[in-house]
DNA sequence: TTGAGAATTGACCGGCCGGCCAGTCAATTC
DNA sequence: GAATTGACTGGCCGGCCGGTCAATTCTCAA
């Protein structure tokens, strides 16, 4: 439907959403109230009812629509061949970088952490498989030791990245990181080197 | 004071600080009622207004003991003399296994990131800072590459560690990797592993 | 023995919460 | 042009919230 109506009842339904996604990854589900929300939206409160069933299931489709999307951007950073192992440490750069430019999304990724749902999202499982299945053929391919288990390295690359802007602002306190520096860089730099010495097959030495 | 009074509200004070703080971590500070803190601590409502000013007051006294005895067991992990690697990776051993055997204390972590507070805690930036000089200490003594920057090794380890269990329960519905085996002790080598071989120093290969 | 003062309680407050509902208005359909 | 539909609103509700307060109990020093 393209009807004037139908138009214009999107764009309210985006316009709370856009307002609670706002508030809730800022202050927290439970600390944010929908008067808030509809405020922000300029919006009748009564309309946020109309479009979505409670409170709960508008935090619900917040997550969805950002973490969907995520999940998408995520694909793409990790979805490139790797015949040489470049294409991995490019792989991780483009998915650092995904991460160093929505530092919305950080702070979901955080608050999502906290909520135990039984179902959770089943995306991201497909998405990591891939990747380990990719790093696994990279072994056999002799690119990589044979000797680590994958899943343990994505794990690695998972937290290293994650962790750094889930932190930023506390390492950014430490003596000799300074925040408003290529600091990012130099940290990505730093594991990428790291990783890569830490994981490259080993040239016959003593056992 | 240890007269009989004094040790009674002692106890009645402690156990409004466990029952808050099981429910603060479980549920979030928003989404915790005083009068639930009051009912699982046993105690009337009023009387935690009596021990604590306001319930903002209470979430942080509740954050203080708990974050104030990690920094010390931290400490007690990381402050072992560092005159070989192996005492490094012992270090980073003790880290991961105070963290596994606190999944409370991981869950706090989580929640203290997402709170901007201008002051914070000063006594994690002592704690690296000091680290990072054993680190310094061990690049001069040719125990470790000299061309890494040391800050960015400990953000490195500490993103392993806490991500790690922050996410654990994600990660373990990945294929390989298996919650109830020994996939903690696994993980833990596999990147001790990785980061001994990545930041050994190199012996003389093609520039 | 007593009285000062701390520990503890339950009744109570104003205010905000999520949610509901009756009703208005305008676009769409017949 | 009447009937229908759906977007949208303001006002109201019961209930719970954090916080206050006066009254009671308890303990111990004087």
């Amino acid at each position: 439907m393209s009807t004037v109506r139908a138009r214009g009842a999107e764009i309210s339904r985006e316009k709370i959403l856009d307002a609670a996604e706002t508030l809730f990854i800022e202050k927290g589900f439970n600390a944010t109230s929908l008067r808030q929300v509809a405020e922000v939206a300029e919006v009748a409160k009564s309309l946020i009812f109309h479009h979505f069933k409670t409170k709960a299931e508008l935090w619900e489709q917040v997550k969805m629509r950002r973490l969907a999307e995520f999940a998408e951007r995520q694909q793409q950073a990790f979805s490139q061949p790797a015949v040489s192992m470049n294409h991995f440490t490019d792989a991780i750069r483009e998915y650092f970088l995904l991460l160093k430019g929505d530092p919305r999304l950080v702070r979901l990724l955080i608050r999502n952490k906290l909520e135990n749902e039984p179902e959770g999202q089943s995306f991201d499982v497909a998405l990591a498989s891939d990747f380990i299945q990719r790093l696994e053929r990279a072994q056999e391919a002799g690119l990589l030791r044979a000797d680590i288990a994958p899943q343990f390295v994505m794990c690695l690359i998972l937290a290293a990245t994650n962790h750094w802007f889930e932190a930023r602002h506390k390492f950014c306190e430490w003596p000799g990181i300074d925040a408003d520096g290529p600091c990012d860089e130099q940290y990505l730099d730093t594991f990428l080197d790291i990783l890569l010495n830490g994981t490259l097959p080993r040239q016959e030495s003593a056992p």
